[in-house]
DNA sequence: ACAGTAGATGTAATCGATTACAAGAATTCG
DNA sequence: CGAATTCTTGTAATCGATTACATCTACTGT
């Protein structure tokens, strides 16, 4: 307890501390801890025995700076509002931690300085990878370009155009057209569309798949019925919704929005204007968030298989992370979705 | 553009490079970027115009070796499963990030790699402040105390018998208590209560709200109808106390959730038993996360001020952190919760 | 018994930025 | 005009760990 007591208050106890009291080098030391087996069996059990007595923890920063490597990937997201991004995040911690790794979180809101602060973190080596999850790439004031010896991956929405980074995502165009004509099969022709934030790639590629399920099964598409305006892929944007079902003329019988919170809060706000779901009118989403299951209605959506794209992402990270010197080809790996049938929609 | 393309190629940019472009010395390069004033304005200007050139950013690795700091702070959570913390990592991540420092998050799930993993990263120097979720300070595997120059401040849920550390959080007891109140002002004396996890202390505090709130009342409480068992602040744990619900002999005309997500899974269980809410019982939450207001029926609750709890306690810590040397006294800082309410409750 | 080899350990350079100290240049003032 | 003061800049030590290289010891085989 005594030495437990004098090491937590001591000055921060270095590899000479330890050099010192176990009689050898510091070298000595340094080796003990990484190659064991390179040194005499007794002179390990002192340097360990020494390392116990004092506490002693290798600086970090000592580390980093002579290794070039800090351990440590950024993570940047949107923000945490949405409860998409948590499950990601928790595979990615537990993947990386479990290597040694610390994980790093930005949040790239619309803000400048904080885009700054982060390419810095970048560009100043304080980080050996990046993993972007749907959004952009942050650059500085000076648009200096990211060095390449970091490597960067995405997650959930590629960068058209670009051809730097791997990618790690699903086939939204395809995912939202399985659900689309999974609604078309249960009797619906009359289906609106509440599109994703403007700019995003996946609203955009979910709308083209809107599309391509009316084509596929030679069903004319209202264009009133597509339904832009969301800020945001949140209950805000799905409330707001409401009013484009209400001046509807003739109105849809299913209406398939763009993500599970957008759906959620749309069909909230169906609610306080006697509208129920799906007896007046099916609802679907997109992604299959945690509260997706436990709402009530219980929502039909597709399953973005978020935790092992994560795991995936980890990996591929760490691989490149490891590969000092050399650039691994860029990896674009696309998992499918799994439609998710529960009961928010409707045979008719 | 040729200019960025060389600096993103070349090999990392270090202060050398730049000291050498611009004709001066390192020292210089070192003082115009840390107090421009104190060198003359040429050569500031052929300094900035040098790191401009190279796109400089000084390695935060030998930066931090040197300082003895490393703007960057740890923040501990049982996990991101529960939509709690979204707010508070938020708040945390908006204060810090606007200050220049980095938020490492991790997760203390029950595992002692991890825990030793965490530990090692605060002993080690690569953090300058931890913040503890509901939970734990981590300890490595030799139990060797943490260092006392890094301050630790807890948040949600403190740890009783200790004084080393800054708290911020609320009076579970007491907001407890006054949910409980208002179920009685409604008309209710048949109360169950949901109990959270076992060995959280939040838990224990608010079953001791519930406990005052009878005997505030004058009303005799049915032990029968403290419902133990839930595993975790989730809809499992909710969904898990249907049962209870189901087996009581007298039913309980509300119950009350030691927590949102508890709340939000029991009353979709009791849906799939045809039991109606707040038609056939009133069901309360705790916490008042951001689906307490979307579900349907939305829920009466307890707001916590996560979000400003989250400022207040990263603004208290970046002022520890400044505070090189000296060890400022403990903070204790508790905030009001607010009775939010919503459909949930009916008034008997 | 001796050259050759393997094993163990120490010496010192190194990573990149910061900063105390010294020194030189420029300015002020009596 | 010379001394004192202020500005500006450079030199070199420093932070703590890692590692190439050198050195020394202890075996091995003939």
């Amino acid at each position: 307890m005594s030495d437990d007591e004098i090491a937590s208050i001591a000055r921060t106890v270095t590899i000479q501390d330890v050099a010192r009291l176990a009689g050898v080098s510091t070298a000595t030391v340094s080796r003990a801890l990484a190659l064991p087996d390179r040194v005499a069996e007794a002179t390990r059990e002192a340097v360990f025995s020494a390392i116990r007595e004092t506490g002693y923890t290798p600086n970090a920063a000592a580390r980093s700076l002579r290794a070039k490597a800090t351990r440590m990937v950024l993570v940047l997201l949107p923000g945490l509002g949405n409860s998409f991004f948590t499950p990601v995040l928790d595979a990615l911690e537990e993947v990386f931690s479990s290597k040694g790794y610390g994980v790093l979180v930005g949040y790239a809101r619309q803000s400048r300085s904080r885009e700054t602060h982060y390419a810095r973190l970048i560009r100043g080596g304080q980080v050996d990878g990046v993993l972007v999850i749907t959004g952009n790439v942050p650059r500085d004031e000076e648009f200096v370009a990211i060095p390449e010896s970091v490597p960067i991956s995405l997650m959930f929405s590629d960068i058209p155009g670009t051809d730097q980074f791997s990618v790690f995502d699903v086939d939204n165009r395809l995912a939202s057209a399985t659900l689309v004509r999974h609604l078309i099969a249960e009797g619906h022709s009359r289906i609106a569309h509440i599109v994703g934030p403007e700019g995003s790639l996946e609203s955009h590629e979910r709308l083209a798949g809107f599309r391509d399920a009316h084509a596929g099964a030679g069903l004319a598409l209202d264009e009133s019925l597509v339904w832009r305006g969301a800020g945001n892929f949140d209950f805000v944007s799905g409330d707001r919704a409401v009013s484009d079902y209400l001046a509807a003329g003739a109105r849809p019988t299913a209406v398939f929005a763009a993500a599970d919170e957008i759906a959620l809060g749309f069909m909230r706000g169906l609610k306080n204007h006697g509208v129920s779901v799906p007896g007046d009118v099916s609802v679907a989403g997109f992604d299959d968030t945690e509260y997706a299951e436990h709402y009530d209605p219980a929502l039909t959506t597709m399953r973005q298989p978020r935790t092992e794209l994560g795991r995936l992402a980890a990996h591929d990270l760490l691989r490149r992370m490891m590969a000092k010197g050399e650039t691994l080809p860029r990896t674009h790996l696309r998992l499918p979705c799994e439609l998710i049938i529960r009961e928010s929609v409707r045979r008719l």
